[in-house]
DNA sequence: TTGAATTTTCAAAAAAAAATGAAAGTTTAG
DNA sequence: CTAAACTTTCATTTTTTTTTGAAAATTCAA
């Protein structure tokens, strides 16, 4: 495979595969093209290596930096801000867990120990539904005090984690 | 909280938390009436509970079974199918983990190894675009490892875990 | 300051995803 | 078989999400 084709599958899948976790597909495009270039990138360059408008730009980038998974550069004397990726995997793995934990697993507790706190009296309904509530509640809480465990050591945590599943 | 609100919030949150991850709103949502609902339940029953169409709810049911966390249940001399849903959370987890892994871990790490065997020579950006999707496809390996290892227990997966980390 | 270079914002347009509902298909009791 | 009961399909409509692009805002060198 040529480079050019490799990359663009790589953009291409990475973008796909954003899609499918609830991350827009131009924002994990550009993710993707910034990972893979060994120098920080202006937003021009981005723009038209993925042929997308500069508010599309803009935008995603903030998101991206709002994630802490890219970051800007300023380059001497030059007015034009550039980008780069967080290349080490472990802290990006940690930074996007962290950041998906604090938007999705927080509120869905935060709702799961409210409906599960509902009086457990009257019909067979409304006991199942505060016995099941409370289970999910008790699940995700567990879930969710692992995966922090798991990202806090930080550095090398999945070899880390694999030693532990092993023994 | 009334019984009737908290049943509201619970269906609500799970739809929207099904979005963010890529999962449509009303499967989720029918799949979290599933699970508080004690008794199987007629497509009928969730169409009127959730307003929606019955060409929706067949479409989100069968989703739900093809992921292997909703099931039919017929009823002695009854022509009319009924659902519930998987109720075991660490099965359910585990359903899912393993469906999610199938559909996007496996296409995304083919993509990573088939893009990471261009020949490494020639320009700075080659070489670099080998080498992070190389490790990239490695990181990526180790996970899904890893979290077969974590599912591979079955009973108790979480539990187990847990333990785990904390030695 | 000023103004050119650059980024951000956001209303409107476009694209993508989801939902509808009626027709077609399937199943089974009689 | 037949027909009533029920489910599935899918072209069309609706809703939601994403993208565009031009105007407004910002930044900084001179």
């Amino acid at each position: 495979m040529e480079f050019s084709d490799a990359k663009q599958k790589f953009i291409q899948s990475w973008g796909a595969l954003g899609s499918q976790w609830g991350i827009n597909k131009t924002m994990a495009q550009i993710h993707a093209f910034l990972m893979i270039s060994p120098e920080s990138v202006s937003m021009e360059e981005i723009m038209d290596e993925l042929k997308i408008s500069r508010g599309n730009a803009s935008m995603n980038l903030r998101a991206l930096i709002d994630w802490g998974i890219v970051y800007k550069d300023y380059k001497q004397g030059e007015r034009r801000e550039y980008f780069y990726a967080e290349k080490d995997l472990d802290e990006m793995a940690i930074k996007i867990s962290r950041e998906r934990t604090k938007r999705e697993i927080k509120p869905a507790l935060k709702v799961l120990k409210e409906v599960s706190s509902i009086p457990a009296n009257k019909t067979t309904k409304e006991k199942h539904f505060k016995q099941q509530t409370t289970s999910l509640y008790k699940f995700v809480a567990k879930a969710d005090n692992a995966l922090e465990k798991i990202t806090e050591y930080n550095d090398n945590w999945l070899g880390k984690l694999l030693k532990k599943l092993i023994t």
